[in-house]
DNA sequence: CTAAACCTTATAGTAACTATAAGGTCAAGT
DNA sequence: ACTTGACCTTATAGTTACTATAAGGTTTAG
């Protein structure tokens, strides 16, 4: 049996989000020793193990909380895991898309933006590209 | 004089989301009508205007309320703005870094996933490689 | 006997909003 | 005159996955 600080050690996972996963119902409730501190076995160990890696994976805490449901009730979660990878690749390669496509916007304002006057009015600057976008602006202003 | 309907339909900002910057600040309360409706003018408009492009491109509120204060200040925030971008670039660098790094390791998971039997007890499975990682797993199993 | 290093619960804060409740105002239609 | 619908108002709760803080109880060492 161990405390809640031992299993914050073996798992790198905080004392506060252990107590938050047991408040959201990912882990069940320890048993409490006399003085009330809860306390933990292998199998606690283990969940948690599996919830951090699940975690760096990045794998929603809804989403984890399922595929735990899944083995409580005796059904194997590879399926909905393998989903939810799936999903996750997915969804990951969106935001790259995305993000790339963000920062070469900014790097291109950037460029411009050396080439720029300071301006207080906004007007000249590179401010003013913010506001109107690089393809609008490009030699002609208004 | 516009109302924040109509603000918002010239802005594409929700009339929740311009309350809520007036709330933190970010947009200076607007008049009020007769009836405490708000009542928006041309400069309200191009201040938003800037706001949801600055958005568009990811900057926090916080970083788009520095900005505006160096205008409200007569000083030309351009020399901010730029160190935003630049910040902003590098922050969206790391992020995809990270993003890519994860994506690698999902995919290669899920590949690895799509050979492997299902197992109730996480044992065998796909679900017992999300708690140990591949690189301990590939091959010989404990 | 007291100080530290644990543990407990409850609550607030983070970012940038969205959603909801409960109500007041206004123009149009019957 | 009255009702319907589309506006507007404020206040509050919810989102995600926690972290931080307050205020206190317990245990061990010096
Ligand atoms: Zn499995
Ligand atoms: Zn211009
Ligand atoms: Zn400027
Ligand atoms: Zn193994």
């Amino acid at each position: 049996m161990v405390s809640i600080g031992e299993l914050s050690q073996q798992t790198g996972v905080s004392t506060q989000a252990i107590r938050y996963y047991e408040q959201i119902k990912l882990l069940p409730a320890p048993k409490r020793a006399d003085n009330s501190y809860r306390e933990y076995d292998d199998s606690d160990v283990e969940r948690l193990q599996f919830v951090k890696r699940a975690r760096q994976l990045d794998f929603a805490l809804g989403d984890i909380a399922e595929i735990l449901a899944f083995r409580d009730q005796n059904e194997p979660p590879c399926q909905y895991v393998m989903n939810v990878m799936a999903q996750q690749i997915s969804a990951i390669e969106e935001r790259v898309a995305d993000l790339q496509r963000l920062r070469d916007e900014l790097a291109t304002l950037h460029r411009a933006g050396l080439t720029m006057p300071e301006d207080i009015e906004m007007k000249q600057c590179v401010c003013h590209l913010i506001k109107t976008g690089l393809s609008n602006e490009v030699g002609n202003d208004e």
